[in-house]
DNA sequence: TCCACTATGTTTACGGCGTCAATATGTACA
DNA sequence: TGTACATATTGACGCCGTAAACATAGTGGA
């Protein structure tokens, strides 16, 4: 929005003045000072408002202010603008699971804990969320992009082994951790997933309860349909 | 490729021949005859060559040998084409499913089967299998899409339901056993997402063994995570 | 038989996108 | 002071989706 073509006029007065006396008002300055960031925070703003597709090296110039070929000084192509916010996204993230985490009594109540705070911090980030997970969209060879990835999966791994060691009174084997990583990464994700997708609508229809808190209760059963799967 | 452009001559000779002279060159009718056909083959093509990205009106066109704006008599946009590719795509893994179900001895056996189709089917066709699974590209309200995807999950659900009647011995409520399909949807839906975005990777690399068959082993040892988390 | 109607294709045009090359504008360092 | 460098602008290109106007067939009714 805000966006839309004015209606008629078609080419006149292209510039609202050619301004030979010393325009008095305050230009912005030639060089923006803070550039990348700006675009970084715009690009964020354009995909919580506009979904995925809004997210474009244009829209996020002229939202900055600056000439659509601007941001080419700092980042090399459309992915690397996206890469950068998908950065912030994985550290952000990071500390929603984190937080999740804190305050579990014990070790199933800590993954409980995980879940919900994967799945929440999905529902609350919808595109961001998308974005994270759509690979060509990224660059992968970006540090910054691969500290935040390994960041995030590095809470789940941790909060998994701990279980696992709570569960076996040993150092559990490393196939076996990372195994138990994996399928609790794969079941949370996949709920996020699906769920962003609109693809779980047909189940939460037939689901009795408050629209808003269906969601909520349908990860519970499949946490606890996932815990006793086993006879 | 065969899409590139040619290097120089800018705009002489638009038209190959003007051709007063009745061209004896057996031109194309100017109708196609079944041109949704041959742009849905196009579409599943140029999907399966060049990634999700690559599927547009206009390359289908192209491929179908016919101009940009033909493909507007049979879809009325991008997302029509898009819907219909998928639409195929679900029918086929709804055939890849019940293929995985058959001959399985018991009703856990079923389960594995019905996950390594699943997982099978992303890996033979990932493109397919993203644009199937990224909602802002098709059109639910499409019946041919509706149907399709009420028929996968149909074969999830009557799996899912034959395994808690075995277990239960007894008919299982309607709840659960929405959530013991939801569940295993998730895991596998979780896998196989996570595998076709590269993210398994790093997992995959800590394991020993054919690069080949790492991935199978990786969904082996989740299937028998999942069935066992509850100590 | 012939003619209008309808379905299907083509052409042309528009704006949005990413990207590139050429140019302009500050700034900082020698 | 002057010059090299980083940053920003302008304009152009080809791609995309979409729409309107027009062309070409096949079909069914007068």
């Amino acid at each position: 929005m805000s966006r839309d073509r004015m209606p008629a006029s078609p080419k006149t007065q292209r510039r609202r003045a050619p301004a030979k006396v010393a325009s008095n008002r305050p230009r912005r300055p030639y060089h923006h000072g803070a550039l990348r960031e700006a675009l970084v925070e715009a690009a964020e703003r354009l995909l919580a408002a506009n979904g995925i597709e809004g997210l474009t090296l244009r829209a996020a110039a002229r939202e900055a202010g600056v000439s659509h070929a601007a941001p080419k000084n700092h980042f090399e192509d459309v992915r690397g603008l996206q890469s950068a916010v998908a950065a912030v996204g994985f550290r952000r993230l990071s500390g929603a699971l984190t937080a999740g985490l804190s305050g579990a009594e014990g070790a199933d109540e800590a993954m409980d804990g995980l879940a919900r705070a994967y799945v929440g911090f999905a529902k609350a980030n919808p595109a961001l969320f998308k974005l994270m997970y759509r690979a060509e969209k990224l660059d992968f060879g970006r540090p910054e992009l691969q500290e935040a990835t390994a960041a995030a999966s590095g809470v789940l791994q941790r909060a998994v082994a701990d279980r696992l060691a709570g569960r076996l009174k040993t150092t559990p084997a490393s196939e076996q951790q990372l195994a138990g990583a994996t399928a609790a990464w794969c079941l949370v994700h996949g709920f996020a997933t699906l769920l962003l997708d609109g693809r779980l609508a047909p189940v939460l229809a037939r689901m009795t309860g408050n629209p808003e808190a269906k969601a909520e209760r349908l990860l519970d059963l499949v946490l606890a349909e996932a815990k006793t799967s086993r006879t």
